[in-house]
DNA sequence: TGCTTTTTTTGACATAGCGTCAATAATTGA
DNA sequence: TCAATTATTGACGCTATGTCAAAAAAAGCA
C-alpha cells in the first residue's frame, strides 16, 4: 500500500516532468512543433512511456492548459477579496486580466492554443472536464460580483440578460480583444495603436452603458485601475511564482 | 495572345475548381481534415498538379478566406447604404455581422480558421496581404461610419482613442462573442444561454455608454434592429448568393 | 540469495501526410 | 509530321502518429 502511493508519487512526478519538458516546446512553436518524439528525445525516454502517461499530444496540451487556467482563477481569486463597491472588484479582475496577458504571457499563449477543434476531438472527456470546471469556477468568481451589485442596488441587469450573460460580455471583450491583437496581422496597419487602452476604455464605457455605480468618466477610471494594480500586483507575483516553483521550468 | 489568356483561364478555371472541393472538406473536417493528397484523388488529379495551383494547403485554406471575407466586405458595404443616423447605420452593421453568422455559418467557420499561427508562418506574403487588405477594408468602412458620426456631432470619442480603436471594441465583442460561443465547451453549462441577444445588449450598452446619439433603451433597440434586419436581408441573400454561383459548391 | 511473476520500457512497425522531382504524357508551333 | 515546350504524374524521402511484441527491470517469495 505504501508502495503503491511511491509508485504512484513516481508516476506524478514523471508526468509533471513531461509537461515541464512539453511548455516551452508549446510556447516556442505552438502546436505544430510540439511532437511525441520529441518531447520524448529531450526525456531522454523511449517514445512509448510518453504514451503511457498521455495518450496523445492534445492530452499533453490540455494538461498544460489547466496549470494556466488554474493560475488564471487563482488570480480572480485574490481579486475578488478587494473590499468595496462591486464595481471596484469587477475592475480588480479586469487588473487581473491585465496581469495575465502581460505578465503571464506564456500561460496566456497555452490558453489561447486550446481553441483549437482539433484539441478537443483528441483528447479524454475527464481532462476536458477539468477546463470546463476552471472556466466555471472563473465564471462564478465574475458572475457572483454581479449579483452583489445587483444587491446592492448599484446594478440592474436588463431583464433579458442573467448575470452570466453579462459577464459573457466582458468575457468577450477581453477575449477579443486578446485574440485579435495576437492574431491580427498588424493591427497598427489598420489603426489600431495601443489595443490594451482600447480594452480599458472600452470596459469602462460598457460598465457605464450598464449604469453600474458608481459611473465614472475615464481619468478617474484609469486612476482607480492604476491603485488596484499597485495593491494587487505583489499578490499577483506571489502566485505567479508560487505557481512556477510547483512547475519548475526551465 | 489569346492562347496565353486561355491557358490562364483554364488555369484559373482549375484553381477554383480545387477550392470548390477544399472548401467543404475544411468546413466539415477542419485543418486537420484538409489534406493534399485528399483534394487531389477527389478531384481525379495528382497530388504534384494540386502542388502546380497552391504551394501547401495553408495557402488554399487562406484562399478560401479571402472568398469569405470578401463576402463580409460586402455586407458591410451594403449596410453602410443605409441613410439617417450614423448610429442607425453602425447598427445595419450590426445586423450584417448576425447575418454572417447565422446564415454564413460556413464563410463564418473559414474565417475563423486563419486564427491559427501555422497558416501564417506558411502561407505567402502576397495572399496574406489580400487578407489584411480585405480586414483593412472592413474596418474602414465602420470607422468611416465613426468619423460621421463625430463630424455630426451625434458622438464625441474619448481622447485616448482613435475611430479605430473604437470600432476596435465592436469587433472584439462580436468576434470575441462568437469565438467563445462555437469554441467554449458548452456555454449554456455556465449560465449563458442566449449568446446572440447578449452581443445586441452589449453592442447597444457600448454604443450608450459612448452616448452615441440617439441613446436607446434595449426594447427600441431591438425594434430597430429587427426593422433593419427586414429591410437589408434580401439585399444580404443575394449578396450571398450571387458569391455562391461565382464559387459553384456541392 | 535465486527464481518466478508482474510491471515498465523500448523501439521497430504500420500508417498517413507533406513537399519534391525526374520521368512521362500532352500540347503547341512550324 | 515531328521537335520543342509545357503539364501531369506518382514514387520517393521525410516527419509524425500511435501500437505492440519483445526485452528489461522491479517486485514477490521461499
Amino acid at each position: 500500500m505504501v508502495e503503491l502511493s511511491r509508485k504512484q508519487r513516481e508516476m506524478e512526478k514523471r508526468s509533471s516532468e513531461i509537461l515541464r519538458v512539453a511548455r516551452p516546446i508549446l510556447i516556442a512553436e505552438g502546436l505544430q512543433g510540439l511532437s511525441m518524439d520529441r518531447v520524448a528525445s529531450q526525456m531522454e525516454y523511449a517514445k512509448g512511456t510518453i504514451y503511457n502517461h498521455f495518450p496523445n499530444k492534445e492530452e499533453i496540451v490540455l494538461a498544460l492548459a489547466v496549470e494556466s487556467m488554474e493560475l488564471r482563477r487563482n488570480l480572480f481569486e485574490q481579486s475578488a477579496f478587494v473590499t468595496g463597491a462591486a464595481r471596484l472588484r469587477m475592475m480588480a479582475l479586469g487588473a487581473a486580466c491585465e496581469f495575465f496577458t502581460q505578465h503571464c504571457t506564456d500561460d496566456f499563449l497555452v490558453e489561447q492554443c486550446i481553441r483549437n477543434q482539433s484539441i478537443w476531438d483528441k483528447s479524454s472527456e475527464q481532462r476536458q472536464n477539468l477546463i470546463r470546471q476552471c472556466e466555471g469556477q472563473c465564471m462564478g468568481i465574475v458572475a457572483g460580483i454581479v449579483r452583489d451589485a445587483v444587491a446592492r442596488n448599484e446594478l440592474a441587469i436588463p431583464e433579458s440578460l442573467t448575470p452570466e450573460e453579462l459577464v459573457f460580455g466582458f468575457w468577450a471583450i477581453n477575449y477579443g480583444s486578446q485574440i485579435l491583437t495576437y492574431s491580427s496581422p498588424s493591427l497598427p496597419a489598420i489603426g489600431i495603436n495601443n489595443p490594451l487602452n482600447a480594452i480599458r476604455v472600452h470596459c469602462c464605457t460598457l460598465l457605464n452603458g450598464f449604469a453600474w455605480q458608481p459611473v465614472m468618466m475615464l481619468a478617474e477610471y484609469d486612476d482607480s485601475m492604476s491603485k488596484l494594480t499597485q495593491i494587487l500586483q505583489p499578490k499577483f507575483w506571489s502566485l505567479k511564482n508560487e505557481k512556477r516553483s510547483a512547475r519548475p521550468n526551465n
